[in-house]
DNA sequence: CGGCCCGTTGAGAACTCTCAATCGCGGTGG
DNA sequence: CCACCGCGATTGAGAGTTCTCAACGGGCCG
């Protein structure tokens, strides 16, 4: 039950919290152990293939808030699974502005994009004090060929991300402001709710400035999009603070069938 | 040099054509002799390697024009390389409405979408008479085991998807009307080039309707859109046949460096 | 306390959409 | 053979949503 299986090469510093599996910032905490596993990459390996999977990976001591985890054209050697607070990647265009492309939750892993061109396409920036797990992608590949079904899980994993990134073409070509920043507050509910948090109140993790960036709207809309939802006694807004009144009018909004998480 | 390692299982029925390399929509192709080998799945395999790719893939007639490859929801089963022509693929949102995510040309691989929740998420489309191979996932994977540049080019072949992807995101999301017509056309120039045709006269395969739809405008902006860069001298437009009259120009227009491809 | 960043709100401008009319082409049928 | 229809595309005029520019408030920090 304790943290028995660690064999990482991280330099483990600061490590004031209590341990054990209760606090995800704690970078002692193994595959086997993490709450995440069972929505992270580990999903439905076989105990021993934990094991191995999680002697390849890498926790570091945690981001601070605007700290880069790589770089747009860095050399690309790893993914990362995110085991506490929220990183973005974002997306530098060739004039120079910066497209957030997603956001990356407890359980979520990132990096993906680099692996075509063996560079980030993409830059990853912590949203707030973050820890994340490193895996090596060359020992990712390697395990791969031996536990059919840790291969199987990341094609799945990529194609899933190829299924968000499509849905958030959807909603910036067809949906309105209205509808864009709803569907945001509603799938951050949903992933909330998938890691046993509450899906009515919540914190958002990113600032006007990245919601109106991911969504492709300028700031003034989304506070006037926010602003507008509140009156509309739909949400309770207090900064970041966000409180859902009425779920079903939120989906409705988002064309989202009611029934659907 | 002739067709000696085709085992496929696909009703080959109307081999009118001439044999041999030269025409695509030609059955008998195997992917040691296709032409397209050096931009498909087949990259840098060693030459049994792709005979042994070459064993698990099926040819079947081609597709007519409108007609589906598979359909959002459909049970996932293969990944499919396009041969010839063009397939369009098609996200169905909740409320009916449907969205473009790519358009697939000759040497392009489609339906990775579909192995995250083994159903299709999008349905794929051909935009006119197009020959696909089809790659039967799950012994894609099984290969993949045994041939380990071969999982590394699926997961390239993914991670492109996700990158391509992305850079629609950002065009949606960063760009005006103006940007993203000359944008797509300057995609389908670079594909064009990539695959030894023409990158400034060409036609193309998908109506102003489907243009408007990958890009998030009307048909009405699309047609616009041309007349104006007609105006300009930057293109000559016929219907679908497209010149490209001055490469720097619209390059600037679509904020790409000059020198890029 | 001043500066700065983030967020909110207002007013006018701009871009794209909506609605509508028209054109050309290909197929069909009288 | 030609009239007619349907479809895709073009073009125009007006409407609507979002953007731009601007002012302002509040919290944080030196």
């Amino acid at each position: 039950m304790s943290d028995t299986t660690v064999t990482s090469s991280s330099t483990l510093a600061t490590d004031k919290t209590s341990s054990g599996k209760q606090c995800h910032h704690n970078p002692l905490v193994s595959c086997g152990d993490c709450r995440l596993n069972a929505i992270c990459l580990p999903i439905s390996l076989h105990i021993d293939d934990i094991d191995k999977l999680n002697n390849i990976i890498q926790r570091g001591r945690p981001l601070q808030k605007g700290e880069y985890l790589y770089r747009s054209g860095d050399t690309f050697q790893s993914v990362y699974a995110v085991r506490s607070g929220t990183v973005k990647a974002v997306n530098i265009t060739n004039d120079g502005q910066e497209q957030v492309t997603g956001f990356y939750l407890p359980g979520e892993v990132l990096g993906m994009d680099g692996i075509a061109q063996n560079h980030y396409t993409n830059s990853a920036i912590a949203l707030e004090t973050s820890a994340v797990c490193e895996i090596p992608f060359s020992r990712l590949e390697g395990l791969s060929l031996q536990l059919p079904t840790l291969q199987r899980h990341f094609f799945q994993l990529m194609s899933r991300e190829i299924t968000s990134d499509q849905q958030l073409i959807t909603l910036l070509s067809k949906n309105s402001a209205d509808e864009r920043i709803t569907s945001l507050l509603l799938s951050i509910s949903t992933r909330n709710h998938h890691r046993q948090l509450s899906a009515t109140s919540f914190r958002l993790p990113m600032s006007r400035s990245d919601m109106g960036n991911y969504l492709g709207l300028t700031i003034e809309t989304v506070s006037r999009v926010l602003s507008r939802l509140q009156k509309n006694n739909l949400i309770a807004v207090d900064k970041k603070e966000i409180h859902i009144l009425d779920m079903a009018g939120l989906k409705k909004i988002a064309n989202v069938e009611p029934d659907c998480q």
